[in-house]
RNA sequence: GCCGAUGUAGCUCAGUGGUAGAGCAGCUGUUUCGUAAACAGCAGGUCACCAGUUCGAAUCUGGUCAUCGGCUCCA
């Protein structure tokens, strides 16, 4: 587990999800290490330190590559102090593929510009400037070299941000500068200072294969209350050849794109006429939803769950109980006001559905736990930068639970919702997830309750993937407001990370409201819950497995597992009854998702569109097979593997493995 | 929400001020075919929407909406 990234950087350093997909040049960028090592994402160390990167692979951080890349960083912010001499450089950090730099330009940049930065690089890099380190006596040093030498005749004001990071650094820390100076054939001098911890190559001439690849808008440090910096994403290699791999693997990844394939396969669609992130599932699509929900739903049976069944709205008081309102007012659809009647919301979440379920009587110790789920289905008024297909709608469904529990259940319900977790994992072959423990941000006021219940609830979950052996990642300020969580992350095709399953413990909703069981004391106790799911979002969990499989779903998710495509129309009747026997489960308990093809094209083309729709099995029916018994099998994967007698045919189809490889 | 980009037929895309184009998909006809695209014909667009500039706007300007890439956020 743990996938190839950096993560504890500092905020402002943190990498662009959109640079990060594999480039795979030989495993040079992978970075994996062991969690448990790593230093915590901290927002408070971030700040102290702004400057120093962190967390990334050692042997990648210490690489050729990486000092390539912070190297390429500087060459462009060089490009654009040539340029613009009034921008203004805040940060530039390498980050795993690739590198970027923030800077406040006094007009817009646009994204033809960025040839024209290229160019002028490229010009630098021909001027063979050496690049050599410039150590600082001390800060006050540093400050005078900052405005003496890195303001471009700017004035202090350009110098803005760097000195910002400078006074960040604790005192007594090197402070150092990296110089890159040549004269030109004209007799012109080219400078550039940086303020900047190292290390670089040593010579401008060694970054040649680069490219810049778009233009994003960031907050400096991170924070929307500060200005929004131009950001510039570049990307350097150390041969051509690589930087060529790089961009081509980018254009291919975007051919996995779930919204590809989305509408391709038929899974889903949107509608203009529907709305923002509301997505329409398709006959496919919504087969595969229940193929998923109904594994889960057969998996949660044995482990004694019990569904519940909860409506689309409810009288906003239960949520302003919840803290649900408080915390979450504008980020949900506008509410449902009547002068003279009750105020209703859109649900945005389950548990107080759940919580009131488990109100509706009165429960002994021996009920507990007691395990509701629901696919729910929720909706929140997402910001409309934030939309991105089913990964991030509007309308979405969560494959929810919620447990209530004795505290001495709750490390044994914990570890049982952890093991299910992993389960479902290993079942959809999803292997390159790491685990994320999102604790309190002290420095922040949305959490709810009280101190001795977070540490409580964050032990049991540090606990219990202690004792599950789970590694993991501790991330302040990604709680949620009533509690602490263990989520599983996972990236898509652009390499962009998405929150899947998740765990939380909770002693604050059931604080709120006033939830109890009687003991054998035959006294009231306070339960605990644990919210989960596994998936987290269904739409989110597709999503990532389109992407995954490059719409090659595995046989028993595929939507159509087996096309039956008649040659001719004489064939189309023995075709329909072929099918219909599959369908029957007469040879098996399993039930197939079958379809005949039976347009009047040719077979070539029959199967190139099967192919296209990556149906597992195609079934070519002819004359010689009606005369014989036999069928023709294509394999999605292994291509043509001739005629054979029907009942091998079956036996072949109901082996075929739960898992696939990636065809893509 | 913020920064940047994009919006032409169902899909992918040409079209830089003078009567809207191609391929695929679709429809109709012919072909009845053995493992990744048969042949022919037809139809299909208020060029996202609203204003403006102009004799004339897909094309220039402004606004709105949607989508895409980031930032921020994600109960």
């Amino acid at each position: 587990m743990c996938a190839r990234q950096q993560r504890t950087q500092d905020q402002e350093q943190r990498q662009n999800p959109h640079q990060s997909l594999d480039p795979a040049p030989e495993g040079k960028v992978s970075c994996r290490y062991n969690l448990r090592q790593s230093v915590p994402r901290n927002r408070g160390s971030r700040k102290a330190h702004p400057h120093c990167l962190r967390g990334l692979n050692m042997s990648y951080e210490q690489s050729y590559l990486y000092k390539l890349r912070h190297s390429a960083a500087h060459l462009m912010a060089q490009a654009v102090t040539e340029l613009y001499p009034s921008a203004k450089l805040s940060i530039g950090p390498p980050i795993e593929n690739g590198f970027y730099y923030d800077i406040d330009f006094e007009s817009p940049l646009k994204e033809e510009d960025l040839e024209k930065i290229e160019n002028k690089m490229r010009e630098l890099s021909n001027l063979k400037e050496p690049i050599v380190c410039r150590p600082a006596k001390d800060k006050e040093e540093a400050k005078k070299v900052i405005l003496d030498e890195t303001t471009n005749g700017q004035g202090p004001e350009n110098a803005l941000y760097k000195l910002q990071l400078l006074e960040a650094i604790p005192d007594g820390d090197a402070v150092t500068f990296y110089e890159q100076r040549a004269t030109d054939k004209q007799g012109k001098e080219h400078a550039f200072i940086d303020l900047c911890r190292g290390p670089h190559v040593e010579n401008t001439s060694e970054i040649k294969n680069f490219k810049l690849l778009n233009l994003a808008g960031a907050y400096w440090r991170g924070d929307v209350k500060n200005k929004q910096l131009t950001r510039i994403y570049g990307t350097a290699f150390e041969t051509k050849d690589e930087l060529e791999a790089y961009l081509h693997n980018l254009e291919e990844a975007k051919k996995r794109d779930h919204r590809v394939l989305g509408r391709e396969l038929g899974l889903f669609m949107f509608s203009p006429r529907v709305g923002t992130g509301l997505p329409l599932w398709l006959p496919k699509g919504a087969t595969l939803r229940h193929v998923m929900t109904d594994f889960l739903q057969k998996e949660q049976v044995k482990r004694g769950y019990e569904p519940v069944v909860t409506p689309h709205i409810a009288n906003i008081k239960l949520y302003e109980k919840s803290g649900h309102i408080q915390t979450y007012r504008d980020k949900m659809f506008p509410f449902m006001e009547d002068e003279e009647k009750e105020t209703y919301i859109l649900k945005p979440m389950n548990c107080p559905f759940h919580i009131e379920i488990y109100q509706s009587q009165l429960r002994s110790y021996r009920d507990l736990p007691v395990r509701y789920a629901e696919f729910g289905t929720v909706h929140r008024y997402e910001q409309s930068g934030e939309v991105t297909g089913i990964l991030r709608a509007r309308g979405f469904t969560q494959d929810d639970a919620h447990l209530f529990v004795t505290p001495e259940q709750l490390q044994d319900e914990f570890i049982g919702v952890v093991d299910l977790m992993q389960t479902v994992l290993a079942k959809l072959g999803l292997k390159d997830f790491r685990a994320r423990v999102g604790t309190k941000d002290p420095g922040s006021d949305k959490y709810v309750g009280h101190d001795e219940n977070w540490v409580a609830a964050t032990k049991a979950i540090m606990d219990a993937c202690d004792v599950m052996k789970l590694e993991y990642e501790v991330s302040p300020g990604d709680a949620a407001f009533y509690g602490p969580k263990l989520d599983l992350m996972i990236k898509d095709a652009l390499g962009r990370e998405w929150q899947m399953g998740t765990v939380q413990v909770d002693y604050n909703l059931p604080e709120r409201f006033e939830l109890e069981y009687i003991g054998e004391d035959s006294k009231p106790h306070r339960p605990i819950m644990i919210h989960r799911a596994p998936f987290g979002s269904l739409e989110r969990m597709i999503a990532l497995m389109t992407e995954q499989y490059a719409g090659a779903f595995p046989f028993w998710l595929a939507p159509v597992q087996v096309a039956v495509l008649p040659i001719a129309d004489r064939h189309n009747e023995s075709a329909q009854q072929l099918a219909d026997r599959l369908r029957d489960s007469v040879y098996d308990t399993r039930a197939l998702r079958v379809e005949v093809d039976d347009r009047r094209e040719t077979l070539g083309k029959k199967i190139r569109e099967n192919q296209r729709h990556k149906v597992p099995f195609m079934l070519v029916l002819g004359d010689r097979d009606i005369e014989a018994g036999t069928v023709g099998v294509r394999h999605r994967e292994r291509g043509d593997l001739g005629a054979m007698p029907l009942a091998d045919c079956l036996k072949m189809i109901l082996e075929e493995p739960d898992t696939t490889s990636d065809p893509a």
